[in-house]
DNA sequence: CCATGAAATGAGAGTAGCTGTCAAAAGGTA
DNA sequence: TACCTTTTGACAGCTACTCTCATTTCATGG
C-alpha cells in the first residue's frame, strides 16, 4: 500500500513493456480462441488448445479469463456506453439516449469487427454456458443503467422502479440482439434496436397499445 | 415403438409403483439438498453428499437433475402459470392478467412452502451458478409469455415486438424477485410486483411518465 | 405363479473446467 | 550490476458431469 506503484503508469505516459505484453497474450488468446471455436465448436475446444495456440500455459489462460465463457464474451463497452449516456442531454428520455447511442455503436464498433458481433450473437443462442454467462453480464450492464438513471432523475439507484426499468431495457435488448442472431443476421440491428425501443417508449405493449 | 408402452399409465388410473417410486426419490433428492445447503452453503454440498443423504447413487442424482442448479430450481410452475394465464379474458391487458395472476401465486403457492422460495431467491443473488440458471430459466418463461401474447393478439409468437415485451416482462419480475431477496425478504412481495407492473404498464418509465 | 422384457439403479472409469501452491523467469528500479 | 516485484509454468487436486455395463427391480403374458 505504502510501496510505489509499478504498474498502472500514469494515464498519458506510454505503458511499460510488462503492460504492453499483457495485453498482447489476452489478445492472443482471444484470438486463438476464436479461431479454435469457428474451426471445430466451442465445446469441442478445450482451454489446454487455447493455450497451446496461444503459446502460454493454462494456468495463464485462467488468470486472464476467470472463465472460458469470459474468453468469448468479456466486452469492456460498459465503461464507454455508460460515458456516452451521460454525454446525453438530462431531460431526453432515457429511451432516447439509448436509441441514439445504440445506433451509433451499431454503426461504428459493430461493423468495426463485425464477424466477432456475429459470432458472440450465434454463441449466445447455441451454446448453453455462453448464454448463461451473457445473461449474467445482463445485470452488470444493468446496474450501470440503474446509475445513469439515478443521476438523471434524482432518484436512488436502489429503488424498486430504477432498477425494474432497466433490467427490463437491458433484457429487451439482449432478446432483440437473440432475434437478430435467430435470423442468421440477415436483418439490419440497427432497425431492430430501434423497433423495440419505439415498442417500449410506446407504453411497454407489443401492439403499440396495451392489447 | 411397437410395443406397448409400460411406463406413463393412462391419465386417471393410479400411478404404477414405479412412477411413485420415481416421485420419491425426486423429492427425497431435493429435500436433501435443501437440508444440506441451508446447513454448509451451496458450493460446500457436493452431489455426492446429496446422493448419499438421499440414499441413492451419484448417478442416480444426474439422471434425474441434469445439474446440480436444477435440483434447487426446477420448478413446474410454468405450465401452470399458462393455464391461469389463458383462463383471463382475451381482451384483458397481459400486464393485469399477469397482476392478478401473480397476486394470487404468491399469496397462494408461495405462502404453502415458504422458506422454499425464500432459500431459492437467496440463493439467486448469493450463488453465481444459481443465478445463471434462474436466468436461463428465464428464456423459457419468456417463451412462454409469447405464445399467450400471441394467442391473445393474433400476431405471430415468434414476432420481435412479442418477444422483446416478453422478455422485458420477464426480466422486470426477476428483478423484483431479486430486490425482495437482497432486502432480505422484508417487504411484502405482492406489493413489489404490483409497484413493478404499474410502473411498466404506465409507459415503462421508472418516474410513470418518461423522465 | 413364474418367465420374459423393460426400466431403474449402482459402480466405476474418464473428461474437463477451475483452484491453489511453489519455484523459476522476466521486467522494472536503484 | 544487484534487488525486488510481477508474471509465468508446472503440477497436484477437487468436483461437476458423462458414459458404459452389469445388476436389480418392476410390469406383464402365459
Amino acid at each position: 500500500m505504502t510501496a510505489a506503484r509499478t504498474t498502472a503508469s500514469a494515464p498519458g505516459s506510454r505503458p511499460g513493456l510488462r503492460e504492453r505484453k499483457k495485453l498482447k497474450t489476452r489478445i492472443a488468446i482471444r484470438e486463438a480462441t476464436y479461431r479454435l471455436i469457428e474451426d471445430q465448436g466451442y465445446e469441442a475446444t478445450t482451454v489446454e488448445q487455447i493455450a497451446e495456440a496461444a503459446e502460454v500455459s493454462a494456468s495463464t489462460v485462467f488468470r486472464y479469463f476467470p472463465t472460458k465463457e469470459d474468453i468469448v464474451l468479456t466486452d469492456e463497452y460498459d465503461p464507454l456506453l455508460e460515458q456516452e449516456l451521460r454525454a446525453r442531454p438530462a431531460d431526453e428520455p432515457i429511451v432516447e439516449s439509448l436509441r441514439l447511442v445504440l445506433r451509433r455503436a451499431v454503426n461504428l464498433g459493430f461493423t468495426e469487427e463485425p464477424e466477432v458481433s456475429r459470432l458472440r450473437t450465434r454463441l449466445m443462442i447455441e451454446v448453453p454456458a455462453v448464454r448463461s454467462r451473457l445473461l449474467e453480464s445482463m445485470s452488470v450492464t444493468g446496474r450501470m443503467l440503474c446509475r445513469v438513471i439515478a443521476e438523471r432523475t434524482g432518484r436512488d439507484a436502489g429503488e424498486l422502479e430504477v432498477r425494474v426499468f432497466a433490467m427490463g431495457l437491458i433484457a429487451a435488448l439482449t432478446e432483440t440482439a437473440a432475434y437478430w442472431a435467430e435470423h442468421d443476421h440477415r436483418d439490419d440491428l440497427g432497425e431492430l434496436v430501434d423497433r423495440s425501443l419505439t415498442m417500449l417508449a410506446a407504453g411497454f405493449a407489443p401492439g403499440g397499445e396495451a392489447p
